[in-house]
DNA sequence: TAGAAACCCTGCCGTTGCGGCAAGGTCAAG
DNA sequence: CTTGACCTTGCCGCAACGGCAGGGTTTCTA
């Protein structure tokens, strides 16, 4: 037979066959006199076995080594770690396909895929027009993916988030947007904002401090975002924070 | 920020971060004077981003129109299709993991993966000492992967697998090791093996003739594992058998 | 008997999402 | 001043082939 004819036979194409050869899967076989190459029904017997093994989800390699024990002793254990392995691909793609679904069952302009206490939070708050909200959010969502804080902290700024007082604060903190960094109003914000947060929240923080475990590049990066006034604000309550937890 | 720091935050490694760059998944942010990357908390927002939809499993291609659409509708449609294809990866675990199960069952010295059917075929057959049963039994494992036959044909074969009659005959095939091409043992085994075969055989065997849809070069490498006397058997049974198809 | 279709050959590049490594430059602390 | 921990670019490797280039052979067909 010829390799066309043989992959035809066992069902493989003919650059597998090749490939096979190449990485010394199987021996090169028999060329006739104008450089083909010809094979035997052993040879059809051997890449039967090969289909069959790769079919099944084995490697290049283990086949291999399944091929050359002649004992199917080895086969055994290579068959139990693929199982194995099978299995742990499963249960991941049932663990997306479930996280999938459930983002996908509540679309109304949910423009990120977080994780479902997140997602019932942002359900709670009202959409606001607030900069300052929405940045908000943007970080909650950012340290959702990073895992940082655990669902106990949005549990416990549940009670809040719908809370008008509270987007009144955001307003006032975007109205500092063009103020200068001495503007009058920033000590009296701060303390509003500390003093909206309750004690729940801070308690559901892990880490050490009012910042938790974030490092100070990233504060840095944080107040960054923020104009001169608004920073300063912000600066203030991460510090009454702190001090509350040195308490 | 530096890249170590923003890696860190959102739980990637820089080197995935660079490549995202490198790819031009995310545009190159600002460097500082020395060359380093700073990232800001915007970038770490987007990288969040990527992760999560990387972690569901998107290419960085779909990723990349998910972030370059602003609409969240091209999201919801990747979505659907990148659950259609996870259910279509989990369908085809399971496939391969119920197979590997069977397999598994049934170590006895099952050397060969091969379909339940030929299985049970094989189980019926004694385990015998004859080359030429063994041979047979390589051309249907070798058949059974490539999908030729169907478990109808196996099922015919079941009576007669392990009539000691028939094995008497492979005995007699395998005498002819050594003997001439105009051995006079020739018509008269050939004769009995034909007659051994059930009808039922023949009737399973899908396709047009005795020889059911192999190609020549195949039956001419058939006939090559064989010795000459021995492969005038097999031709002149190959021939009743094509005589018979006519019919 | 030519021409075209259908085979065959070797060899190299592309795929996916990074990890590893090399060969440097930079910056903080001891 | 020297570690050591960062950062930079860039190229190779991975699994199992598919595609293509560039060329020879065989076989069918007009």
């Amino acid at each position: 037979m010829r390799i066309g004819e043989i992959a035809a036979l066992v069902g493989l194409t003919t650059r597998a066959i090749r490939h096979y050869h190449h990485v010394g899967l199987l021996p090169e076989p028999v060329r006739l006199p104008n450089g083909y190459r010809t094979y035997t029904v052993r040879d059809a017997v051997l890449l039967a076995r090969v289909r069959r093994l790769t079919e099944l989800g084995l490697g290049l390699d283990e086949v291999r080594d399944v091929l050359a024990d002649d004992a199917g002793r080895d086969l055994a254990e290579v068959l139990e770690e693929l199982d194995a392995d099978l299995a742990r691909q499963e249960a991941d793609i049932r663990e997306r396909r479930s996280r999938l679904a459930a983002l996908r069952a509540a679309p109304p302009g949910a423009t990120e895929p977080v994780s479902p206490a997140l997602a019932d939070l942002f359900a709670k708050a009202p959409a606001t027009g607030s900069p300052s909200a929405a940045l908000d959010r943007e970080l909650l969502t950012l340290l959702d993916t990073a895992g940082e804080g655990g669902a106990d902290v949005y549990a416990a700024l549940g009670p809040i988030a719908a809370d008008p007082a509270v987007l009144a604060l955001y307003e006032r903190l975007d109205e500092l947007a063009d103020a200068p960094p001495d503007d009058p109003r920033i000590p009296g914000l701060a303390d509003a904002l500390v003093a909206a947060v309750p004690d729940a929240v801070f308690d559901a923080i892990p880490g050490d401090g009012g910042t938790g475990a974030v490092a100070p590049a990233v504060v840095e990066a944080l107040l960054a975002e923020y104009a001169p006034a608004q920073a300063e604000v912000v600066r203030r309550v991460m510090e009454a924070f702190v001090r509350r937890g040195r308490r």
